[in-house]
DNA sequence: GCGACAG
DNA sequence: ATCTTGTCGC
């Protein structure tokens, strides 16, 4: 099923409204809890695709068996774009249609695991992080690029990574998840340590470069736009 | 000041 | 993110 959702009241309309909801939200961050342990309940992936044209987006959510891997539970939510894409305020275009998903989902999301950055963000506080806050849930970011961030290339084994620096800062980790395969970037989001962070991210990635979690929440997401943007398979009378 | 910049 | 043909490989 996919539930349809609308631009929350009081989401911010500039730039400068988001950043100050962002230095707000961000006191409230949990960094000092281990996490689960990887391989044990829950992991979820979300993921958002966009239809520009049609100012619509559709999110994603699927529950995977943290020891298996094995596809518990899915949903799906679609609704308006809700914020232009500007590097450093991704969460506000995305957040409100992910949060219908896992709404709508029939079980505990456990572990969520975001496309993009939690620490590792210009004020610390990237989707990952603002997801985690407003859902209470544990949270990890796994970002296919390096932001503004410096680090060392890590060894071309599957495991091996090198810190992802802001300054003398580590707000992240450049993970190698496939021998030879350039690294996933993996930052905290809220109650997940970095170590458990990236062991998560290692598990969830037995065969290729993503983790499982998020290539089933992407395939999952642009299916769902497709269906919601196709006509015909839409709502509505007709 | 200018460019770069998760998705 | 999204736009996009053919192509190499399991």
């Amino acid at each position: 099923m996919t539930t349809t959702v609308r631009v929350p009241e009081g989401w911010p309309g500039t730039e400068e409204e988001a950043r100050a909801i962002q230095d707000e939200l961000r006191r409230r961050v949990v960094l000092d809890e281990p996490g689960p342990p990887p391989g044990t309940g829950h992991v979820t992936g979300v993921d958002v695709a966009y239809d520009d044209e049609r100012d619509t987006v559709a999110a994603a959510a699927v529950v995977l068996d943290a020891a298996t891997l094995e596809v518990v539970a899915e949903a799906t939510a679609v609704g308006r774009i809700s914020f232009p894409y500007v590097p450093g305020l991704l969460a506000f275009r995305e957040i409100p249609t992910v949060l219908a998903a896992l709404d709508a989902l029939p079980c505990p999301p456990g572990l969520v695991v975001c496309d993009g950055y939690g620490l590792a963000h210009p004020r610390r506080f990237g989707l990952a992080s603002h997801l985690g806050v407003l859902t209470g849930l544990p949270t990890i970011g796994v970002a296919k690029n390096p932001f503004a961030f410096t680090h060392a290339d890590p060894a071309p084994a599957r495991g091996s990574s090198s810190p992802l620096l802001a300054g003398d800062e580590e707000v992240g980790r450049a993970l190698r998840t496939q021998e030879g395969v350039k690294p996933v970037y993996v930052s905290v989001g809220h109650r997940v340590g970095l170590d458990r962070a990236c062991a998560h991210v290692l598990r969830l990635s037995p065969r290729y470069r993503l983790p499982e979690s998020t290539r089933r929440a992407d395939a999952l997401c642009r299916r769902a736009l497709r269906d919601a943007t196709t006509p015909g398979t839409g709502p509505g009378p007709e």
